[in-house]
DNA sequence: AGCGATTGGTTCAAGCGTCAAGTAAATTGG
DNA sequence: CCAATTTACTTGACGCTTGAACCAATCGCT
């Protein structure tokens, strides 16, 4: 009988160890696959989540402010790397047709072809660190826990990209 | 059939929306775990995480190779953090006994009390944001995730405190 | 219509991280 | 036992992120 169990200000032993170990893969993940991008392909890990929503989505083009969200950074932070893969000419931006106050930014060819020549390494790499060492069923627990973590980060889900269906 | 189901270069449906929202935890959860450190201690993510793991040390000392292993960072993050931390007093460094190239950061007082005064907001926000949307099973069956994804990304176990019996 | 508040975006300074280069101490190997 | 290498760490220059201040367009209210 661990007598502090229910003390709110505690975890017990077992998730303490759970969330240490989620804590190592809370730095180590994106830094491994950051380093990846950036050697092969001259990106960085926020650059590409970028470039790949802009891939993914119909039409090629979002408003800043809902590329902001879907990337979870600051609009500031995104006008600047907006500016400089606006400078390497893999997007540009345009006037919101609807909304002056808006810009979007535009997937140049350039840019849809830096995605597809950065994927393969990308998901490759996915695979092999996250992926294959699961099972289906392990996966699909993961994405599950993933999906009840994110409801408390993200209640609104304002993060989750609209052209995908559950 | 998905006609692509078993090239490596892509992730089926399932795969592909599970590791999407593992992105979005990877992204949004340490971001809203730092700003409430921030905000209600005054320290990083990241000093936070180099101060528990002084606090939690028998001794209260690590060398700094070490403590960049522990931490994931580079030595060079680490030195310029913990130059920070001492110019805060949280922390001072002293020369290794047994060997002189090295160093050791040792926790003072100040920063003992830091980091328990920062720990029970910080758990609490651990608290809500992970382990309470997740039941015991759920819980357990994400560290056995994490615990296959670490074999991959630190197959050497060189970022786990020694401390720690499993 | 008109005025204040809000929203969309940019910019600048300050702070932090990274990479390459440097120093100093220990280890290896001939 | 000395030279070459490796290990431990620091520093400095550069690039990126942050936060505050700013401008401009739009919305909400009366």
């Amino acid at each position: 009988m661990t007598p502090d169990s229910k003390d709110p200000r505690w975890l017990t032993a077992e998730q303490r160890l759970a969330w240490l170990d989620m804590v190592r893969v809370l730095t180590r993940l994106p830094a491994t696959l950051g380093a990846q991008l950036e050697r092969d392909a001259g990106l960085t890990f926020f650059e590409y989540h970028v470039l790949s929503m802009l891939s993914e989505i119909p039409g090629h083009a979002l408003r800043l402010s809902r590329l902001a969200q879907l990337t979870s950074s600051s609009l500031s932070r995104l006008s600047n790397v907006v500016k400089r893969l606006e400078a390497r000419d893999l997007l540009r931006r345009e006037p919101d047709p609807g909304d002056g106050r808006a810009s979007r930014a535009v997937l140049t060819d350039a840019g849809m072809a830096a995605v597809e020549q950065a994927a393969p390494g990308h998901v490759t790499l996915v695979r092999e660190l996250v992926v294959d060492p699961l099972d289906a069923k392990q996966l699909s627990r993961l994405h599950a826990a993933h999906e009840r973590i994110l409801d408390r980060l993200d209640p609104a889900s304002s993060t989750r990209p609209e052209w995908l269906e559950t």
